[in-house]
RNA sequence: GGAGGGGUUCCCGAGUGGUCAAAGGGAACAGACUGUAAAUCUGUCGGCUCAGCCUUCGGAGGUUCGAAUCCUCCCCCCUCCA
């Protein structure tokens, strides 16, 4: 791996002794024809500009420099952001170079995100952090020795303002309202700051100064990467091929994956979370989720369907779906585990393996069930105890319990459990 | 700079003096059912020492027996004109 990281006020970092070693060997290196090397980079593109300049450059044998970005300021990378990631790998196994730029300058803009949220700006060492975090990452899906890490703080900072309004010169306000979302929040009355304008530049302008063959992107930044083809072109490039690929739906199967939704899968999740979030996606929204984020050919989720056509049962696949994804992040191991505790806890109704000890005050020698509740910290008031026993979702070792003003005697130490997936064990001192 | 419109509970959004902890939808949570933490149905959804009390409708004052609703000032957002 070559790590490319000297912005002129940053302290030389050493982040190349990130992991190594942890990348899957699956990919098969050898040479392929254009032709195939297209069919398998369109798989579940959603659009390639333009086809035609990447099969020219595909066949060059040159190793091409594919680019996709991403934001220093989210390191904590869920399954929507490995549809990209994997995008990226396909591309290294096709022996090409894969740059993951760390947007940090860019951090300080603030993506226009179609909500008039500022962003605070990230500090160095923040960035630094994050990059640490993300490089500990991505390495279960892309291949070091192929993957170029680097921040667009290193041109970008030498950047003069002179240069920045030459750049801005490149483009017109009425191109910019073009932008779907700057468009919708124009005519619908939101704020757009004038600061925003220039993320879809220097985002674009990263690509000339990496000199970028590819680059990658959701097709919520379709905009921003053809203003990359545009600049390239200003600045004498040839231009970059631009694919989009499909933004994955979160657990809810409407709105897309994000952490500040709280429908996302982390990558670093534990296997058993990771598991069995998976198995709560709907059986529609499994298929997506086949397409997007499984390595497994096409033919044999085609045979998946089929499967299920003829009678069996939905879950049994998704149970295939969710080994996958845990093998992939944790291991073969810990996919089995998670599958063998989900069924023995959700469809035995078993109590989970480990559950955190709490301390609950009694009071006069006792402590009534909604106050042990609220001070276990299974639900976030007295209020919300009450309603959970009314709703009959609490349980102490096993009984349901009916009334909340039930005093539990100081001593006791009790399995408590909210719901099927709040569980605490907890010790009245 | 001028004129106008607007800021409501996690989100969207109704509410223009008491019947408002505030309609409706979404999200979330719970229960039932099940083939799964799918789907579906039902319920809950500010807090508390909980048949009562306290805090909330951009902020600060004020009018009133009583204000999310009226008045004053301030902050923020948008539209049109310049």
């Amino acid at each position: 791996m070559r790590l490319f990281y000297n912005p002129p006020s940053f302290a030389p970092a050493r982040l190349c002794q990130a992991a190594s070693g942890h990348y899957p060997q699956t990919g098969t290196q050898t040479m392929v024809s254009t032709a195939e090397a297209m069919e398998r980079i369109r798989r579940g593109a959603e659009e390639i500009l333009l086809e035609k300049e990447l099969e020219e450059r595909l066949a060059s044998g040159r190793p091409l420099r594919v680019k996709a970005g991403f934001d220093p300021t989210a390191p904590d990378l869920h399954l929507g952001h490995t549809v990209l990631l994997n995008k990226l790998r396909q591309f290294q196994e096709l022996g090409h170079e894969a740059i993951f730029l760390i947007g940090d300058f860019t951090g300080m803009i603030g993506d226009p995100t179609g909500k008039n949220t500022t962003r605070p700006p990230l500090t160095r060492d923040e960035v630094i952090e994050n990059a640490r975090t993300y490089e500990q990452q991505i390495y279960k899906i892309l291949d070091p020795e192929r993957t170029l890490v680097m921040f667009n703080s290193s041109w970008m900072n030498e950047m003069s303002a002179a240069d920045l309004i030459q750049l801005a010169s490149r483009h017109t306000v009425a191109r910019m309202l073009e932008r779907d979302d700057f468009h919708k929040r124009y005519t619908s009355g939101q704020p757009i700051a004038i600061h925003e304008f220039l993320y879809p530049l220097v985002q674009g302008y990263d690509s000339v100064a990496l000199k970028a063959d590819v680059e990658l992107g959701g097709t919520d930044q379709k905009f921003n990467l053809l203003v990359g083809r545009q600049l390239q072109e200003a600045y004498g490039q040839r231009p970059q091929v631009v694919l989009t690929m499909p933004i994955l739906e979160g657990l809810d199967g409407v709105q897309k994956m994000s952490k500040s939704l709280g429908n996302y899968v982390g990558i670093g999740e534990p296997p058993e979370e990771m598991f069995g979030k998976i198995m709560s996606i709907s059986d529609e929204l499994m298929w997506r989720y086949f397409e997007l984020l499984s390595f497994r050919p096409i033919s044999e989720i085609e045979g998946f369907r089929r499967e299920i056509a003829e009678g069996a049962n939905p879950r049994d696949i998704k149970f295939l779906l969710a080994g996958e994804i845990v093998a992939r992040f944790h291991s073969a191991d810990a996919a089995r585990k998670a599958k063998e505790a989900f069924i023995a806890r959700f469809q035995k109704g078993a109590l989970p393996d480990e559950m955190p000890e709490v301390e609950v005050r009694a009071t006069e020698g006792v402590v009534t069930v909604a106050t042990l509740l609220k001070e276990a910290g299974l639900t976030r008031s007295t209020s919300e105890a009450r309603r959970m026993v009314g709703q009959g979702a609490v349980r102490i070792d096993g009984e349901r319990v009916e009334d909340f003003e039930l005093e539990l005697p100081a001593g006791g130490r009790h399995v408590v459990q909210v719901g099927k997936r709040r569980f605490a064990r907890v010790t009245v001192v």
